[in-house]
DNA sequence: TATTGTTATACTCTATAACTATA
DNA sequence: TATAGTTATAGAGTATAACAATA
């Protein structure tokens, strides 16, 4: 058995997804820390920006999914992010229980403002992998997300 | 520019190795975390198990670094994981600022009675995946893990 | 002086349930 | 009845600093 040691056939922590997924994460947020600790945002509101800037104007619980958050630590964030003036929200005249939320232009400018420095982490990393491995793990990655995720 | 949009110049989130690590991560979860609720740890008490399974008895710095936890943090689980009979810790004697922490048979124990649904979640993914996808995977994630963490 | 681990503190997110408003 | 979002609450980890013991 190639994956697995003699005592309970466990995986060694290496290979098992959970653990070498957060490992590489915990690697990768160091210069990504580094970059949050100049920006008004911490990483939570930063990830919240970008699928709003990527997704457009959405319902919140579109916004949670895509942020890898539950609902109710998505309104608390969303109540701060509106009193700061990164996003404004408005009740969906087509479904009035739904809350579009919307990235303002002061939010844009959070993202832009880190925009250089968000390339030369990604530069960095991309020096030391290279392009073709970087691109291949992203792809696995959004395979597995797919696949893992539709049980 | 293949990987940027047009407004900042930033990645698609799903090309965001932080974003993408965190999506695929909680996607996997999903079936951890049942295998998790039938068993009397959590999730961050079960890395530690399977830390130390993998490692041996360790200093708690090593089993912080390993766990991708805290001292402090580590601090507080090991009294409860003693305290459970989990694990024991012991000073060592070849240098006393050291304590030495260790599985007992109860905590591995643990880890044996959830061996085979380990097994199986992981086969489910291989059945959806493949293998040599999966394998190509943790190869990018150690090797990511390597590179972005000695920065 | 530097390192290991502990304690304390403030903050943030998780997880769940109960609730309101709308469909 | 079901769904979107809010509120409340308990619990757990993060992050940092100050501290004790040991090297």
């Amino acid at each position: 058995m190639a994956e697995t040691d003699e005592k309970h056939g466990l995986r060694r922590t290496a290979r098992s997804l959970p653990i070498a997924l957060l490992r590489a994460r915990e690697a990768v947020m160091g210069a990504f820390r580094e970059m949050l600790a100049q920006s008004p945002v911490n990483e939570t509101k930063w990830r919240v920006l970008r699928v709003l800037d990527e997704i457009g104007p959405q319902d919140q619980k579109a916004v949670a999914e895509a942020a890898c958050l539950l609902l109710p630590s998505l309104t608390r964030i969303l109540h701060a992010m509106e009193a700061e003036g990164y996003v404004t929200r408005e009740t969906d005249p087509a479904d009035r229980r739904r809350s579009i939320v919307r990235i303002t232009p002061s939010g844009r400018a959070v993202l832009d403002a880190h925009a250089e420095d968000s390339a030369r982490i990604a530069r960095e990393l991309e020096a030391r992998m290279g392009r073709e491995k970087l691109d291949a793990l992203l792809d696995l990655l959004e395979e597995l997300q797919e696949q893992a995720g539709r049980r």
